[in-house]
DNA sequence: CTGAAAGCGCTTACAG
DNA sequence: CTGAAAGCGCTTACAG
C-alpha cells in the first residue's frame, strides 16, 4: 500500500495537519524538532503526497497539454523541444496530442485536457477556432500563424517579410520565371509568404502566372508530388517552396526529371530545419525559431498561468533568409 | 464555478449516489425514467465528474508517461506517434518527457510520472537502468535495444541480421575496404551492428581493420563530424552508418571532400526515416518498423496495465534491407 | 428502486 | 506551538 500522510503523521507522533504545514512551507511556527522528525519520516519512507488528493484541493496540476498536427513533423517536434525545454524547468508536464492536422480531433483533445484539468493549453494548429466557446476556460496560447485573431497571447513570424526577401533575391539573380509551391487545401493555407510572392513580382514588374504556382501537402511526399507536377508544366527556372519540407521533395522531384539543383531549378525553402544544410546541395532558406517559438509559448502560457490577470504579451518571430548551395544566377539560361 | 455530482443530483431530484450509479454503468436498478433525468441534465450542464476526485477513487488515470532521449530525432518522433496513435483510441494520454539522452533526467522523470501515479511508462533509452528500484511499482515497457535483460515485454529488432545483410550486400558488391559509423560512448552503443560487421568481414575472409571504424553522436551532425574524419583518413569505399542520421551527415562529409555517392562511396544507413527515399541518391538503408515499434509498445503496455497478472509478450521486429541509389559495385576502383 | 453515510488522501480555517 | 474537524468531489458498501 502506498505511504500516506496519516502514516508520516503517526510515525513521527504528530498530526498530519503538522505534516502538511510543514511540507508545504507552511511550518514557520513548528519547533525545529518537529520538524526533523517530519522530515525524517518523510525521507526514510519515501513519502509523496498523493498527486489526486493534492489535486483536489489546490488545483495545481502542473500540467499542459500540447496539440500538434504531426508529431514527426520536423518543425512541429522542434516546436516541442523548445516548450519541453521551458516547462521542465519549472517542474510542469506535458500532455502530447497529435492532431493529424483534423480539426475534429483538436476539439476531441481541447475537450479531454480540460477534463484533466490542464494548468493550460498551447494548441499549434492550422485551423481557425471557435476559441471562445472551447478554450475560453483555461489559459492557452495558440501557434497557429495569426489565423485566429486575438488582442493578446499572438505568436507571429514575419512571414511575409520572410518570403518576400527571399523572391527578392531570386529576381535580383536574373530569375524571371519563379514558381511557387503553396498549401491551399484549408490547412496551412500560407497565406502570407504567396502573398509576399505576388507582391514581390508586381513590385519588379513581372507578370504573374497562375501555371507557376503548385499546391500540395506540407510534406516531403507533398511537396514531391506537387513539384513534378509543377516541373513537368512549366520551365520555371526557381522555385519558391512552402516548407522546407517540400523542398526536399523538390529535390528529389527535379533529380528525377534531370534537373540539376541549383544550375537547372534553384530552390528556396522555409524553416531552416536542421537536415536542411545537409542537403545537397545546402538549401537556401527562410530560417524560423522553432524551438525558441515554443519555448516561448511555454513562457508566456506559465506566466499566463500564474497570474491571470496579466495580458500576455505578443511576439513577432524575425526569419533571417541564409543562402546556400541551391540556388544560383541565372545566365546563359533563358 | 465548475459544475459537480451535487449540482447535477439536485437538478434531477436524486441523491448524488444515484447519480455517480448512473453515469458508471452500473444503474441497472434504476428506472428509466430516473436515468432520462439524470442524463438530461448531465448533458444540459455539460457535466464531467472532475479529473482527480475521480482518481482518488478510482485510480484509473488514464495516462501513460513516455520517455524519449530526442523528440526531434526522425526515429523517435515517429515511434512516438506510434504510441499516441494507438492510446488515444483507449481515451489514454500520454505525459511526453524528452531526456537529452541524460540517464539521470530519465531517472527524475521516472520519480515525477510515478507520482503523478501514471497508469505505466514507456522508457526509450540507450540507457542501463536499475529497473527494479525505480519502475517497479508500474507496468512500463522499454525500448532498450535489449541493454536491460528481462524475461518479458522485450521489444526488440533484429539488428544484427540487419546490420549483416547490409555489410553482405557491400562485400557481395565488390567492396573489400568497408567502414563503419558506430556509437560507443556509453549511449547506443550499437554493439550488434558492429558485431555483425565484424562477424560478416570475418566470414567472408576480410581483414578487419580498425582505422575504419568511427564513433560519434548518432545525429546528423555526430554522422557529419565522424565521416569527415573517417574519409580524410581512409580510402574506403563504402561506408555502414550507425542510422540513417549518420547517413545523411555522410552526404555532406562526403561532398565537401569530393566524393560522390555512390560512385567513390557507397553508403548505408539503418532505419528508413521518411526523409531517405528522398535524398540525393536516395539512400540505401535497413528499414525497422518505427511507428510499428511505437504502436506495439503502447498495446503490450495497455495490456500490462489491464491484466497485471498476464505475461508481456516479447517480440522481435524484422528489418527490411532496402536497395536505392547510394550503393554500387566497386569495378575500376581499387 | 433509492439514498445516507463513510471514506479516498489531502489542506486549511479555527480553537486552544 | 499543535491538533480536531470540516471539506474538496467523487464512489461504494450497506440498509431500507
Amino acid at each position: 500500500m502506498k505511504i500516506t500522510i496519516k502514516d508520516i503523521a503517526e510515525i513521527s507522533g504528530v498530526s498530519t495537519t503538522t505534516v502538511s504545514q510543514i511540507l508545504n512551507n507552511k511550518g514557520q511556527r513548528f519547533s525545529e524538532e518537529t520538524k526533523r522528525r517530519v522530515m525524517k519520516a518523510v525521507e526514510e519512507n519515501d513519502y509523496n503526497p498523493d498527486y489526486f488528493a493534492k489535486n483536489m484541493i489546490n488545483r495545481e496540476s502542473k500540467t499542459v497539454g500540447m496539440i500538434v498536427p504531426d508529431v514527426t513533423d520536423l518543425f512541429f517536434s522542434k516546436v516541442i523541444e523548445g516548450v519541453e525545454a521551458y516547462l521542465t524547468k519549472k517542474d510542469y508536464m506535458i500532455l502530447l496530442c497529435n492532431s493529424n492536422h483534423s480539426n475534429e480531433m483538436e476539439k476531441n483533445y481541447i475537450k479531454q485536457l480540460l477534463n484533466r484539468s490542464v494548468a493550460g493549453v498551447i494548441l499549434a494548429s492550422p485551423n481557425a477556432m471557435e476559441l471562445e466557446t472551447s478554450l475560453k476556460s483555461s489559459p492557452y496560447i495558440l501557434i497557429d500563424r495569426g489565423i485566429n485573431t486575438r488582442v493578446e497571447g499572438n505568436l507571429l513570424v514575419k512571414e511575409y517579410e520572410g518570403s518576400y526577401e527571399s523572391v527578392q533575391y531570386l529576381i535580383d539573380a536574373g530569375h524571371k520565371k519563379i514558381g511557387m509551391l503553396t498549401n491551399e487545401s484549408g490547412y496551412y493555407e500560407m497565406t502570407d509568404r504567396y502573398r509576399a510572392y505576388v507582391q514581390c513580382l508586381k513590385d519588379n514588374k513581372l507578370i504573374y502566372h497562375g501555371e507557376y504556382i503548385e499546391d500540395g501537402p506540407v510534406t516531403i511526399e507533398g511537396g514531391y508530388e506537387a513539384a513534378k507536377r509543377l516541373l513537368e508544366r512549366t520551365d520555371i527556372t526557381a522555385l519558391c517552396c512552402g516548407n522546407d519540407q517540400m523542398a526536399i521533395g523538390t529535390y528529389r522531384a527535379a533529380y528525377e526529371l534531370g534537373l540539376k539543383i541549383p544550375e537547372d531549378l534553384s530552390v528556396i525553402g522555409f524553416d531552416d530545419l536542421e537536415i536542411s544544410s545537409y542537403l545537397n546541395p545546402p538549401l537556401t532558406t527562410v530560417a524560423q525559431p522553432a524551438f525558441e517559438i515554443g519555448y516561448t509559448a511555454a513562457t508566456y502560457l506559465f506566466q499566463s498561468i500564474n497570474s491571470p490577470e496579466q495580458k500576455i504579451p505578443n511576439r513577432t518571430f524575425e526569419t533571417e533568409f541564409i543562402v546556400r548551395g541551391s540556388t544560383t544566377t541565372v545566365d546563359k539560361k533563358k
